[in-house]
DNA sequence: TGTACATCAGTGAACGCGCGTTCACTGATGTAC
DNA sequence: TGTACATCAGTGAACGCGCGTTCACTGATGTAC
């Protein structure tokens, strides 16, 4: 690569992490957000953004695949991390350090899941395509992840997918609700209303992990029920 | 009432209606939209604004307030049909039912969900906070709601919140997942769209309420992992 | 009931501002010979 | 290796536009007597 794509690469770049710390920070978004605080946070003068995107809608749609990334290196480590505490012999609790190791997650880059968040129903049109596409692949994914473990093994790929979903749903909301800690109105500190936050998600993935567990033991009840 | 306060009522209407179907059309939002816009939607000249509401913070707060009730009236549909079809002599397809009725609401109003889910976590400051106390509000209710049937009546009242709040949760994303529908990427028309989306939700509900039964089965699986 | 005054929702002109986009340009970097 | 030309990321002036907000106003409705 030469030098003066290394230079534009840079600037691109520049101008990606204004419009992501742009449209987290006092807690805007990207629809609120315009090309000349984008260009101006970047360092560059308006009429250079277009050296790089044709539009803010361009831009946007860069983002996404910029930040997804982050999404899916979270699902392997995940993955990975349940794998090696399911070899343990004795069944400890994993899924509190899963959401834990989820939080930590979040806690490392909240501007790139506040965006993914926000913007799945944000105000642009081509941002919001790009969203949705990537938490379907993320879906996804994260079945065939589970239908790797062996107490998933069992079940259709289908219901995998559905409980992918419940998760990937209750997750983007834990994350949300996390980076918007703390809440105003409550007199616990920080660090205490983010445990409390933990507790109440591991319980909810407790009781989906319950569900799952039975789910087919009582097959009939299913198939009646749908 | 008078003549003159009557009239002002209207006008402050017209322009709280201005405002959420201007923040729901077209995929935009509450924070992409301008003062003058909704005056001008709601027939009126900017600067008659402002003898309704201080600014667009204000207006985004009591839209808030307006179109919560929406949300507590379903609330209340919803209890009442569960209540009537538990006390059938056969327990059928309950869940089903109660979803059917949940998107039939959404169709029926999808700007005033669309507003709240959307801006649940959007641009402005004020809305945000309005709608976090409206859904934190929500979530108890329905807890008490859930407390009083008789599949429910022996968990504790903190793990009915817990359920409540993963049920709120989904039900937002699946009321935007309905009115954003027909996805462009498929070839199912938007009734077969829509069917898929039901059935999905309703699996999830199942699931959900097969943990629900087997919560206090095992208690001290449950209290060995929190 | 009629009159004289008060209230106040809505008007219309005006302001300064940041916006997206155009255009001709500059000058460092890249390329051909 | 040195020179002459091409490329193109970034510049800076300029544009027309819609914005939020101010101000003095109008005239229908309300109130006091």
């Amino acid at each position: 690569m030469s030098l003066r794509d290394e230079r534009k690469q840079q600037s691109r770049q520049a101008l990606l992490d204004a419009a992501l710390s742009l449209s987290s920070e006092g807690g805007r978004s990207f629809g609120t957000i315009s090309l000349r605080e984008v260009a101006r946070e970047a360092g560059l003068v308006p009429t250079a953004f277009y050296r790089h995107f044709q539009d803010m809608d361009e831009l946007g749609a860069d983002l996404v695949d910029y930040v997804s990334g982050t999404l899916h290196r979270l699902r392997m480590s995940l993955r990975d991390g349940f794998a090696l505490s399911s070899s343990k012999p004795i069944k400890t609790s994993t899924t509190r350090d899963s959401i834990e190791r989820f939080f930590q997650a979040i806690a490392k880059q909240p501007n790139y899941w506040a965006f993914l968040v926000r913007e799945r129903w944000g105000a642009s049109v081509v941002v919001r395509r790009a969203i949705d596409k990537e938490v379907r692949f993320f879906t996804v994914d994260m079945a065939e992840d589970l239908h790797k473990l062996p107490a998933f093994s069992l079940l259709e790929r289908e219901d995998l997918t559905i409980i992918s979903e419940v998760l990937v749903n209750l997750a983007f909301t834990w994350a949300m609700t996390w980076i918007t800690l703390p809440s105003s109105d409550e007199e616990l500190s920080l660090e205490e209303q983010q445990e409390q936050l933990m507790q109440r998600a591991t319980r909810q993935a407790q009781l989906l992990n319950r569900g799952v567990s039975n789910w087919q033991s009582n097959p009939e009840l299913i198939t009646a029920k749908v």
